[in-house]
DNA sequence: TTTAGCACTCAAAATGTCAGAGTGCTAAAG
DNA sequence: CTTTAGCACTCTGACATTTTGAGTGCTAAA
């Protein structure tokens, strides 16, 4: 089942090309471009043996072969090279992302928009998963009576705000008393174990009769609690699938359209991926389903002291270029790891 | 210029169909469909007279006619009977959109999603414009030194969040000081006004050599400005405008995604309209340009305490079914400003 | 003023032909 | 045993031709 040196460069011929021209690949083309001077018909005798083995297909008998997903993962772990990032896209991408914002998710936003213009594809970015995070600081302001604002600071400077609703009585020099309470209490720790320690304080407090106390506690709960989606997400440029529309199937672009308009389903996906380390290639039969069968997803962590922290990446035709895409991609993980580091 | 009575019966019979079927309307199922009982003959003069007046056009010779925009603008003003909105369908608009959230913003995301879903096209909401709005409570939060964060809740318990750089030795002292100065001084004011005023004080602080004003002042100046958009858009359910796609044309789809993703450029359109009272239908040719020709845009203001604060609407085929969608529209607004009313 | 009748137009579907690209197989050459 | 020339075969896509059906505009008669 493995693949021996002339089916190896045979399989890089027709890769590349397919990536080039996105149109099946004869024999002929691939015997002049290889360097083992086969005639076509030997090239035919190969090219058969790799279709047996599941690397190629034909769309139909008298097309040329097109690479299946086996064959670009084979292509992306044995024959690809990435190419070198150029000194200006480092320098655009770096000063972009520098002059973004001052909140960190302001500056993901902007990533996820940065990697979908350089490379004319969707661009994606995730924050932290909420609950993991160490706490830093929690406010309250009271919008009115009734209502209240709560925002976390959390480690990395992430923010985030949440309304609530309290009893009527609560006044803004309550809030601050249990602000001030609540801060001592769980500074750095993370969110679950905040979450954990609440449940069984209230449960002490209920006993002690100890109202200010367990009040504090009880909109502490609710303010942690996270009732939906425990990351924020942001995709950029969907309009890119529809680019050179006309030849490509439209059934799967409305697909990869579809697929990302439903954010819990795309983040479910993406929070899979995270788990794993470092850059990653994943094609859509993978992490999806074959209604995704042609499209791949580039995706890199970027890490806060050491520790993965969110990713960011794209997802473009799986016949996209690689060399050129995945350097991008980690570039820019990269320089969020770099600003994370360095600015919170 | 104007139509006489059978003119006006054959548009409106001829519209009707083409909501109903999308395709050309020949003489024949018109004389059918008439209470005039005139032959196709008769049809296809009163159908040259209309064509020649501008309300229908043909793909080509022998095909029947298509409405033009002139006919769907006389059709919403002269002929259409909106339907009524089903028991069922007003429920499930007010139980859904009174279950949205605590914050009006979170009402109004959910807002753009039930029209969407309602609709099966295109849904928005417009949050209020920003500086026109009466300000009540400015807060201030140092997120770390040199980092605060503003919580301006405006009339309508409208809120926004804003992240501004200060000077290192700003403290949460320093902080809570100027929130409740600048909450005594501009409750009520529009934003707009709170900025003038910002700037008339700032000149007479500098003069006063009062440091602590000046640095309020200037605070809130930052808190108080908006860099680009004025107003917060929540635009849903983009995918359904490559619902049926394989009929319609692809690049007229295209060309309304790209429209879409341009947030800037639709703001501004809808702030034009949302100048105009009521409901409204406005044609893509009108709105915008030629090439949203097939496209139509239904909009309704919400309003606070009399006057018009934002607007939902939804983005369809010019051929929609106005008479189920209009009252849609319509409704929902309505419970928005209901909303606004009983609970901000 | 209405309408039957008819010639006309056009798009879309069906049919046929052809060139080009590429294949698989076989038999001969290396 | 490997390679390759040769050849019959397959399929697509471009192009031309024909047919069908829907619908039109015009005219002359009712």
């Amino acid at each position: 089942m493995s693949l021996d040196h002339r089916e190896m460069e045979v399989l890089g011929i027709i890769v590349h090309a397919f990536i080039e021209s996105a149109t099946p690949v004869g024999s002929r083309y691939v015997a002049k471009k290889s360097a083992l001077n086969l005639s076509p018909a030997s090239m035919r005798n190969i090219m058969a043996d790799l279709t047996e083995k599941g690397y190629l297909t034909q769309p139909h008998t008298s097309a040329g072969r097109i690479p299946t997903s086996r064959a670009f993962r084979f292509y992306l772990e044995s024959l690809f090279k990435p190419a070198m990032l150029s000194p200006g896209s480092r320098e655009k991408i770096k000063d972009s992302l520098s002059t973004a914002g001052l909140g960190f998710t302001d500056i993901l936003e902007h990533a996820s928009k940065l990697i979908s213009n350089q490379s004319s594809q969707v661009g994606m970015a995730v924050a932290p998963r909420r609950s993991t995070v160490r706490f830093h600081q929690l406010d309250f302001v009271l919008v009115r009576p009734g209502l209240v604002m709560a925002i976390m600071i959390l480690q990395g400077g992430i923010l985030q705000n949440r309304l609530l609703a309290v009893e009527q009585k609560i006044t803004t020099d309550d809030l601050i008393k249990f602000g001030n309470y609540l801060n001592e209490k769980f500074q750095g720790q993370t969110l679950l174990e905040v979450k954990k320690q609440i449940i069984d304080e209230m449960k002490q407090a209920e006993n002690q009769f100890n109202a200010m106390y367990f009040r504090a506690l009880d909109l502490a709960r609710n303010a942690v609690n996270t009732p939906q989606s425990d990351r924020e997400i942001f995709v950029e440029g969907m309009i890119h699938v529809l680019n050179r529309g006309e030849q490509v199937d439209f059934a799967s672009m409305r697909e990869l359209l579809e697929f990302l308009e439903q954010r819990s389903n795309l983040l479910e996906i993406l929070d899979k991926i995270s788990e794993t380390e470092g850059l990653i290639v994943s094609f859509g039969t993978e992490f999806y389903g074959p209604e995704l069968e042609s499209w791949s997803l580039i995706s890199s962590p970027y890490t806060y002291k050491g520790q993965p922290f969110g990713l960011v990446g794209t997802i473009g035709p799986i016949h996209m270029d690689y060399a050129k895409m995945v350097p991008m991609v980690d570039y820019v993980a990269k320089m969020l790891t770099d600003i994370l580091e360095t600015r919170f």
